[in-house]
DNA sequence: CTGTTAGCGCATTCAG
DNA sequence: CTGAATGCGCTAACAG
């Protein structure tokens, strides 16, 4: 229509090389009047980009992976990529059906917070040169980068929070799988304990499965114990509301009763009455810093293979109302 | 490597065709011994399918869009289709460069909560014969089937609500821009007072912009004059947390001091002292059915026309211990 | 039951 | 400054 080969066409498009001004005017009305638009698929086939990266989680409805997605929604997008989101389920089976997905698709890279199974697919990642980084979850074996917070540290200093303000049976709950956050969260715990030269209890230390039901059998069992623990950590969202509901249903009342850490902040845990300490993890850090490896890596490519390095980042905890000092 | 042409590759990779058990065997075994993975992206060039869809709402970080996400992705993974995620963060640049984008790609069909601002590159989605669905906000032009909650009604439920517990000065927070979900809710509202012959006194509708500040602000305000509301509805998850600040400053008590219902349930309202009455919408079945109704326009494409009918769901009141009766 | 071939819509050489 | 021709990796006719 503008009387030019699909060569000058593809130059304007991608300003890949001087076109005569007329020419150019002529082509983008043609555009306009055809109301064209280039094919990305097209565009992939010849180029090997797709423009696209994937991010891996467990499940989205969990405010904490949600706030990652967008984080990396929010950096990634200004940049013309587009977000492929998938949801593992912590299912082992459904994240490889996700990775083979993403593999055919020719994803440009991939985010992933793994679930704790091995999983061989993340090496096809590698071996065809696919930018892959780790977030939040340190992978059984190593296939990138990792960055991820510093939950020994966190672990720990919660529970010298509560050994400073004089309790000495603390309890623990926690998630199955054991996954490297929960690992290094108990490692936490375990070793500010035996720094202060406190027992360490294993019926403190409750491993439940992650779902709500669980978590407050758990939660019922230790409130009603005959030596019930003065204090208790709560290692993510879903052990706080089980915690909270075993309470509510016992009358028992935070920090009065027993002292209450958890972990995840967000507007409700603030707003309760007395409002909770909490421990507010890096997300927007999290996502920078993965989003800045994974664009150097897709950058780079095929280029100088220096590994990047892993990188732990330090959580903080918010002192509210939640503890009282024995 | 296994001798055999590609289109008979092909025909094994897609069960298009019958083919010998032997030959099938010799290819299956090059296909795993060269690691091949069909590529989708030159599959999408010849079928012209990406199986891929797009899903666009306000805000990740927003669980009432996270869960909306969540769900269409669980809907949609089984059937092999990839989820493309987009944030507008409200604003209609945004959006129109996520929709340029997506028609681009030549996504297979499109779920959105619109913003406000007419769009006119959703017509270009109609144009293109790609599947369009409207979820809970209906756009201001209409280009698509809209699955929404009847939005009207459940305001008017937790007016009259309210006012059956003998409450005659009912305040209610909503946010601009003016979406159709607010716009329901503050008909359902203005409806239920004209119906008991109560006075519509416009300082008691508190427009705000959506965002935490400007509602504590005017939260505040509110809760502050002389004759202040007996009761507050307040119509999303950020007005509930701003007001709940608002009265934790001035250490305003629920339901004595004043009554409160809220939109949005979720595990922490329910874990109040005393647990927040509040409205609770179908997330899932809206996921369902805006789901169903893109599959079923991605089925018969350029066949027959009939238009789906939009679909208005009903919320419900979950009545806890938050409002007192007069 | 299998192979040959054309073409999907671009980017990219190589000529001119 | 522009055009012709090739190929990216598949699917789908069509032939055999």
């Amino acid at each position: 229509m503008a009387g030019v080969s699909t060569a000058t066409v593809s130059h304007i498009l991608n300003n890949s090389r001087p076109v005569l001004p007329k020419t150019r005017q002529r082509v983008l009305r043609a555009i306009e009047r055809l109301n064209y638009r280039p094919s990305a698929i097209a565009r992939s086939l010849t180029t090997n980009i797709t423009r696209s990266v994937a991010v891996m989680v467990a499940d989205l409805t969990n405010p904490f992976f949600a706030a990652i997605v967008r984080g990396i929604e929010d950096r990634i997008e200004p940049h013309g990529y587009n977000l492929i989101v998938c949801n593992t389920d912590e299912q082992a089976a459904r994240e490889a059906r996700y990775l083979e997905m993403l593999l055919t698709r020719r994803v440009d890279g991939l985010i992933i917070a793994p679930t704790g199974e091995t999983q061989p697919l993340l090496g096809e990642f590698a071996h065809h040169q696919i930018p892959l980084v780790f977030i939040d979850r340190k992978p059984p074996e190593s296939y990138g980068p990792v960055i991820a917070v510093d939950n020994f540290s966190i672990g720990r200093k919660a529970t010298e929070y509560l050994i400073r303000l004089g309790h000495q049976r603390i309890a623990i709950l926690a998630r199955k799988p054991m996954l490297s956050t929960v690992l290094g969260r108990l490692g936490g715990y375990r070793q500010a304990l035996a720094n202060h030269h406190l027992p360490i209890d294993d019926s403190l230390i409750c491993i439940t499965e992650h779902d709500l039901d669980a978590v407050a059998v758990s939660a019922r069992r230790l409130l009603a114990s005959p030596n019930r623990p003065s204090a208790i950590i709560a290692t993510n969202q879903i052990m706080t509301v089980g915690v909270l509901q075993a309470m509510q249903e016992q009358k028992l009342k935070y920090p009065d009763d027993i002292s209450l850490v958890c972990f995840d902040d967000n507007p409700w845990v603030a707003l309760f009455d007395p409002p909770l300490t909490a421990v507010r993890q890096p997300i927007t850090q999290l996502c920078d810093v993965a989003i800045d490896t994974l664009q150097q890596a897709m950058k780079r490519k095929s280029e100088k293979v220096s590994p990047t390095p892993d990188l732990f980042l330090q959580a903080e905890l918010i002192e509210r109302a939640s503890c009282k000092s024995i």
